[in-house]
Parts: C-alpha cells; sequence; structure tokens
DNA sequence: CAGTGGTCTAGACCACCAG
DNA sequence: TGGTGGTCTAGACCACTGA
C-alpha cells in the first residue's frame, strides 16, 4: 500500500500535460523528482512514464531525458473481434450464409498476396454475416490449403470459416487495412443496399510463420463505422 | 543482468500461445510457476503478461488464474497524426488552403455534439489538405467561440487550424470514428475526384474539461488506407 | 482458507546521451 | 563523466476467487 499507485500517478501526469502545465516538447522532472514530489519509489514513476509512452503523449531517451511529444501523434485502438462476436455484443441473433465454396486456382492477387505459386488451388468462400436475419457484412474469402488443408472438408455451416480458422489454425501475425469502397452489383445484392453505396471495407491478411494461411475482404453494410475514445 | 528480460519472456509465451501449446479458454501456468521455469523473478513475468493481456491476448483474474482469451478480440493501434506530418512523413510537400472562414449561427448536428445553445456562433473552416499542391483531403470544423476565443482572429494562412487548437487550446479527451461516405458534389470538386467516389472519413470531436472545443469531418481523397498489423 | 494476480519498495547495474 | 531512463530482483502486503 503506498499513496500513489502507477494509475493514479499516470492519470494525474496525464492531466498536468493535458492541461498545458508542460508544453509540448518540453522536458517534464526527471524519474527521481517525481518519486520525490510524490513521495512514492522509482519504480512506480518509471510504470506510470512507461505507460503514457506507449500512449504516444510523451517520449524518453535514456540519458536524455522524458519530453512531451510534439507532433501530438494520437494512438487509437480499435477492438477486431469475430463479426459473430461485433454482433452478439449488440444483443442481436447471429447467423451467416455460405453463398459459395469452391476450391480453383487462385487469382493473381491472391497468389501475390499469400505467396503461392501462380494459379495454385486454394480454397474461395464467400459468406454473408446476418444480424437478426439482415444483412449485416459480406466476407470474400481465400485460403492456403497448404497451411489449412482440413479447410476444404470443414463443417462451415454451423461455425462461420473465421472462426473454424481461428480454432484450427492459430497464426502468428496479420495485415489489416480499412478502405472506403463503392458496393459493386453483387455485393450490393447481398447487403441488400443500392449499387454505389459507400461501405467499408476490411482487408485482412494472416500467417503462421512463413505460411501464408488466408486472406480476406469483409464488406460491411452502409453505415458501418469504426469507433474509439482518445 | 538477467537472463531473461520481459520483453523476451512477452514474445516467448506469446508464441507458445500462438502455436496451440496453450489453447483458448484454457488456463496457462500460474505466474511462479512461469518465473521458476525460466529462472526469474515474477515482477518480470508479471510484467510480460500484463502487456500480453494489454494486448488482448489473455485475461487475467486475481484468485483465478490466467486465460487464454477465447474470443480472439484482437486489438489494432493507429497512430493519428496531423494531416501535415502524415504528408510529410511520405517526403512530399505539405501546404493547405483555407476556402471558408466565417462565423455564423452553428447549425443543429454541431450546437448538439458541442453541448451549444441552439443557434449559438460558432466558427466554421473549410480547408483543402494538399501534398505536392494535389488535393489529399478536405476537412469541415466548427470551433467553440468559448472554448477557443481566439480563433476567430487566428492566422490561419501559414498554419492551420488543426495544429492552431493543437498548440493553444489543449483537450482532455475525444472521439473518433471512421466512415464510408459519399464524396457530393462540393468535395469532390476539391478533392478532385469524381462524384459518388468513395472517400474514408474522419470524424473527431474534441473537448476540455466539460468544454466542447471542436468537431470536424475530414474527408480523405479515394484510396485512402488505415493500415496497420496485429 | 489457500492460491493467484496486482502492486509497491529499495537497491542495484547497465546503456545511453549530453556537454 | 554525471545524469537519465531501462530493467531485474527479492520480499512484502493486499484483493479477489473458488472450493
Amino acid at each position: 500500500m503506498s499513496a500513489v499507485s502507477h494509475t493514479r500517478l499516470r492519470e494525474t501526469i496525464r492531466e498536468r500535460i493535458i492541461s498545458g502545465e508542460w508544453t509540448p516538447g518540453a522536458l517534464i522532472p526527471t524519474e527521481e523528482d517525481i518519486a520525490e514530489e510524490y513521495k512514492c519509489s522509482r519504480t512506480t514513476v518509471n510504470r506510470a512514464l512507461q505507460a503514457l509512452a506507449e500512449a504516444g503523449l510523451i517520449e524518453r531517451k535514456r540519458g536524455a531525458g522524458t519530453r512531451v511529444t510534439l507532433g501530438l501523434v494520437k494512438r487509437a485502438q480499435f477492438d477486431i473481434a469475430i463479426v459473430r462476436r461485433e454482433i452478439e455484443a449488440t444483443g442481436a441473433a447471429y447467423s451467416h450464409r455460405v453463398v459459395l465454396n469452391e476450391t480453383r486456382p487462385a487469382p493473381g492477387y491472391v497468389t501475390n498476396r499469400l505467396h503461392l505459386r501462380p494459379k495454385r488451388k486454394a480454397v474461395h468462400l464467400q459468406t454473408v454475416h446476418l444480424t437478426d436475419r439482415r444483412p449485416y457484412a459480406f466476407e470474400d474469402r481465400w485460403v492456403n490449403l497448404d497451411a489449412a488443408p482440413g479447410i476444404a472438408d470443414a463443417p462451415l455451416d454451423n461455425i462461420s470459416a473465421n472462426e473454424w480458422l481461428v480454432r484450427e489454425v492459430p497464426y502468428s501475425s496479420g495485415e489489416i487495412s480499412f478502405t472506403a469502397e463503392i458496393a459493386d452489383g453483387r455485393i450490393a445484392e447481398y447487403l441488400e443496399t443500392s449499387p454505389g453505396a459507400a461501405v467499408m471495407c476490411m482487408e485482412r491478411t494472416t500467417w503462421l510463420g512463413d505460411k501464408f494461411v488466408t486472406t480476406m475482404k469483409l464488406f460491411y453494410k452502409q453505415g458501418y463505422a469504426l469507433r474509439t475514445t482518445l
């Protein structure tokens, strides 16, 4: 038990920065000084400051000191959940419909992304995700058979491809990007919006070690927003 | 110097989880056990595990233990920088053009967001951000005069409104959302794209204590992508 | 009640930076 | 070369969980 917890101290210091007491670019007191001011150990101060550095509010350098970040780069965090969870979190009922499931030579952009030989066969899946039986998102996915051979025979009616993969094929890393796209005819149809509508598209590629597992595009229904607080 | 640093340990444990050695939902060994296995102190293990918990890979409960996260919620981080920085980071030259600067009664959606009296006057700014003299983004911003009275006389030719605000009016918190929008006639014109194009829109509202400072919409030129790695 | 994670402390050593 | 942050350790106490 101490007078100051690192959580509390972190918020206190954050306020001192945000209020303008320590201005962008300026040095703030050393860990030792802060420890003395708040009557706590340097370890506690270090903990608090490291958290603020991770959040992008300050920049620290051994030997130099700690400065308030100049460029004001904020780090926004978004939780990326499985679609089913995203829907169930709103209280609605989740269901999905596989509208395409075939194994065939992958097109160029896929062999590229998954580092496959040209024309290598892969599993192509298209799924509509529904919230209370109404369209929520359209998923277009390619799966590398070398990394997930079982996918061809997986029962994807009760469980979506995404969840099957998450369960069966762990992955070590991935890339995500969000873009704004126009819903073309087929996608608009599946999402029951008018063609020409602007929809958010999430593209994700994941791999395990040196093996590329899957690449997918998820088109959210019109009105989807990626939200967070700073 | 110890055999195991918390950074190293964190990555080692991450691999053991990702490789499937500890499956989602399962308990992993206690801090003490891990400390013994790796011949380091519990403090070090705690540090590593807390980082993984923050990343959403594991869930920890006092008294209960540590489990691998079931729902596989990933936390994606995006750096939100000032537009000028974003552009300069690519090596291009930044410039901007203020296309509208007026003080007038704010429309309903603005008084709502900024918690102003209906029809309260506010500063309305529209700016085009350019990269190497070509349009990059269009900004539509409203500023609360009570929170930033100086904005009406600020010299916004050399420095954008955003930067002026960042410098002069610190803020304590904010909300950000990203949506896909259709570029209407005026926006398409400023961005030099065809009307009907899909563009990414970032909407941001910030406040200081209980005072709402500003709300803005930033429309990025077609092709903008929000990227990150997992 | 025993076991687990959350946290603080004091002391130590090191890597790095500036003048 | 002195000051600063980065990190590890050992020990301690507490809060919470589940049997």
